[in-house]
RNA sequence: UGACCUAUGGUGUAACUGGCAACACGUCUGAUUUUGGUUCAGAAGAGUCUAGGUUCGAGCCCUAGUAGGUCAACCA
């Protein structure tokens, strides 16, 4: 038997710790706890994948809890759209639970909080709370409520409780420590009021508890083990477990917080502040336009749960910020749908071709493979004829070597049909081709088993028999942002970077007949183009197609590389080094370089050297002698100091001493040459 | 000018807790192919932010810097 040898991401190891401290497997409890007010994006995804998945790994229940604390915010709507997401992904959560469930006990726990002295009613604006709670820098100031009476607290609160006050009013805070350095320490609120309805205690409640207080308690009375969220919650990490500690039962399990940081993907944008923008700007059709980084996007765009779990999987859990690249999600749905999607054509850009040679009422019903990758997939027909369709990329008049498709006077393959000669073309009085006129070689059809059949030709292309095309609308969508991380600049706005053709809807795209009984729930790949899905728009008079990825494509990708022959390289983008710091992670590698690489590393060396002082070089001299590659890089940046009429100071000639008298070939010559 | 977190190929993650850096995506070759897809074979690319220290030995430990992130909502 092999041993296991599969890591653990941090998450995993800090729960095998647990557990091989005592903490019972059967312990082990989870949970993904959403707030209701926005859709569920991939980032979710990645926290759901992680709970899920750890339930999944360890066997343990998983509950799937809404953090229904602000009625102003929330709505049913999200609840089932929220749920609906989690349970196409394909995961089971436990419990359906809210945080308003516990209401209630939440109520009774701050009351034995204010008994025992540990809170208090406060009556200030939020201003004047505001100015009090101090800077990270500066302590703040009590509140001059903060020694009120426990009787007068417990009554106000009461009060507060009974609607008898406005909102704004009155708050219960905690009485913990204003001079704390984490803010979250300085007299946090435990209690607001608000007159919203609530979408599930209605007006039950007048007053409602803060995420703090309603989500550890939350945990605790779920028991749950582990409350894995995101790394902005790290600094509550502290008030989380103060106020566990108030009310904490030994005898029962303590839950414990834990953080990771979120998912990004590059060039879209993850914050549901900011794809609510995009909503309400317009600037998509809704949160689940399939251009949106949004589960319910993804889905009606053509990704599969097995794709995004996938993605997650590969993505892996870390506490760095991070942005994924979207090559990746597109490897994972490309790696999905190869496996399982129907092969079909459609054509998008048609130019008409007649099979010169061919009768004229003559239709044939040819076989074509449902998946290649997959022998039981079967086969469907589809009908041939004299008139065809098929990509107006496809045909060029003349073409180099390179151009593997038609053009006059050679030949390509019909994907299973026939083998197929250019003869003449037709054009309009613009120049622009209106016919291809070719022979058909009756001799080749696919899957005949000729001779002629088996004939190798260079190119095989996609079409349809104009006669009985079916037509539908295909919608394409590119990336929404231009920039690859839209949100992270901190002198533009995120809206800069709209790619206005992120959609182009094709009106009139012609297709294989086969393809009017599609539903929502197929998956296609119109061969050589991508691989495509019914639109939840789609009506049965009107078939629209959304393109969930294409293909991968070398063809494109070679004439965009010869069309743009140097791309200036726009990498660095974030992390401006110092030209000093530059140089020593130049410097270190000079040693081991061959010497090509090492005739540039040092001419980038020298240059950067302009932009250094003396003052920030002479520190390097005491350089450990090991680190021969940084005293190498400090003596050149020397060199070009002393060239520029740098004074020749005392330890600078004691360096080039050191320099000279070492061991290494190059730092001796490079000191020989300055000294 | 405080506290906390983070730093490994272009990107995302690993490295059995100290033994000379691995996997995936991406990139580039070549082969196969009735999808310029898939598949297969291979290549390039980091000495782990910098400096010092501990150690026989450091990406992992210590110190100091640097860079990035988070924190001052009656949001979560």
């Amino acid at each position: 038997m092999k041993e296991s040898t599969e890591t653990l991401n941090f998450i995993e190891q800090i729960i095998e710790e647990d557990l091989a401290k005592g903490l019972p497997k059967e312990k082990l409890r989870f949970r993904f706890p959403p707030e209701p007010n926005g859709y569920l994006h991939i980032g979710h995804a990645a926290s759901i994948c992680l709970n899920f998945g750890l339930g999944e790994k360890y066997n343990a229940p998983v509950n799937l809890r809404f953090d229904d604390t602000n009625p102003a915010k929330e709505e049913q709507e999200y609840v089932d759209a929220i749920k609906r997401d989690i349970a196409w992904l394909g995961f089971k959560w436990a419990n359906e639970c809210y945080s308003s469930d516990y209401f209630q006990q939440l109520y009774d726990w701050a009351v034995q909080l204010i008994k025992e002295g540990k809170a208090y009613v406060d009556q200030q604006s939020s201003e004047q709370i505001a100015e009090q709670k101090g800077t990270p820098t500066t302590p703040g100031k009590p509140s001059p409520f903060r020694d009120r009476p426990v009787a007068e607290s417990l009554e106000l609160f009461e009060k507060m409780k009974n609607g008898e006050f406005p909102a704004g009013s009155y708050l219960l805070r905690a009485k913990i420590d204003m001079a704390s350095p984490n803010m979250h320490m300085r007299d946090p609120i435990l209690y607001r009021i608000i007159n919203a309805p609530h979408h599930r205690t209605g007006s039950d409640w007048c007053i409602y508890p803060m995420y703090d207080w309603a989500h550890g308690e939350s945990d605790y009375i779920e028991q749950v083990s582990h409350s894995l969220c995101t790394l902005e919650f790290k600094l509550h990490r502290e008030l989380y477990d103060w106020y566990l500690d108030q009310i904490y039962d030994p005898s029962l399990l303590r839950p414990k917080q834990r953080e990771f940081a979120r998912r990004n993907l590059s060039y879209t944008v993850m914050s549901k502040r900011k794809l609510l923008e995009l909503v309400q700007k317009k600037v998509v059709a809704g949160w689940n336009d399939p251009r949106m980084p949004t589960i319910s996007g993804l889905r009606r765009r053509g990704y599969t749960p097995e794709s995004i779990r996938k993605f997650s999987d590969l993505s892996g859990i870390s506490k760095r910020d991070n942005v994924t690249d979207v090559s990746l999600l597109e490897y994972c749905i490309r790696e999905d749908l190869n496996k399982t999607a129907t092969r079909v054509m459609a054509v998008l850009d048609p130019v008409k071709v007649v099979l010169t040679n061919y009768p004229e009422d003559k239709v044939e019903m040819l076989s074509m493979e449902n998946n290649p990758e997959d022998p039981n997939s079967g086969t469907h027909e589809v009908p041939f004829s004299k008139e065809l369709y098929i990509e107006r990329e496809d045909f060029k008049e003349e073409a180099n070597k390179k151009f593997f498709r038609l053009s006059l006077g050679n030949e390509v393959r019909l994907k299973s049909a026939y083998i197929i000669k250019a003869d003449s073309v037709i054009k309009d009085e613009a120049g622009n081709i209106t016919e291809i006129h070719c022979t058909v070689d009756l001799n080749s059809k696919s899957g005949s088993g000729t001779e002629a059949s088996l004939r190798k030709v260079k190119g095989t292309l996609h079409w349809v028999s104009i006669a009985h095309a079916i037509t539908a609308e295909v919608r394409e969508y590119d990336r929404l942002f231009l920039d690859e991380a839209p949100d992270a600049h901190e002198d533009k706005n995120f809206m800069e970077f709209i790619n206005p053709d992120s959609l182009n809807i094709i009106k009139k795209a012609y297709l294989e007949p086969y393809l009017a009984q599609a539903t929502l729930d197929d998956k296609y790949q119109f061969q050589r183009l991508g691989y495509f899905t019914l639109d939840t728009d789609s009506k049965e008079e009107k078939l629209i197609f959304n393109k969930t990825v294409g293909l991968k494509d070398s063809w494109a990708k070679q004439n965009t590389a010869a069309q743009q022959p140097k791309q200036p390289d726009v990498q660095q983008n974030q992390g401006k080094r110092s030209p000093l710091n530059e140089i020593q992670q130049l410097s270190k590698k000079l040693t081991n370089l061959p010497e090509e690489k090492l005739a540039n590393a040092k001419a980038s060396i020298l240059k950067l050297a302009e932009e250094v002082s003396y003052e920030e070089i002479e520190p390097l001299f005491n350089t450990a002698a090991k680190k021969v590659g940084t005293r190498i890089g400090v003596m050149l940046v020397l060199g070009v100091l002393l060239k520029n009429g740098q004074e020749k100071t005392e330890a600078a000639q004691e360096f080039i001493n050191a320099g000279l008298n070492d061991d290494h070939e190059m730092l001796k010559a490079e000191a020989a040459a300055i000294q």
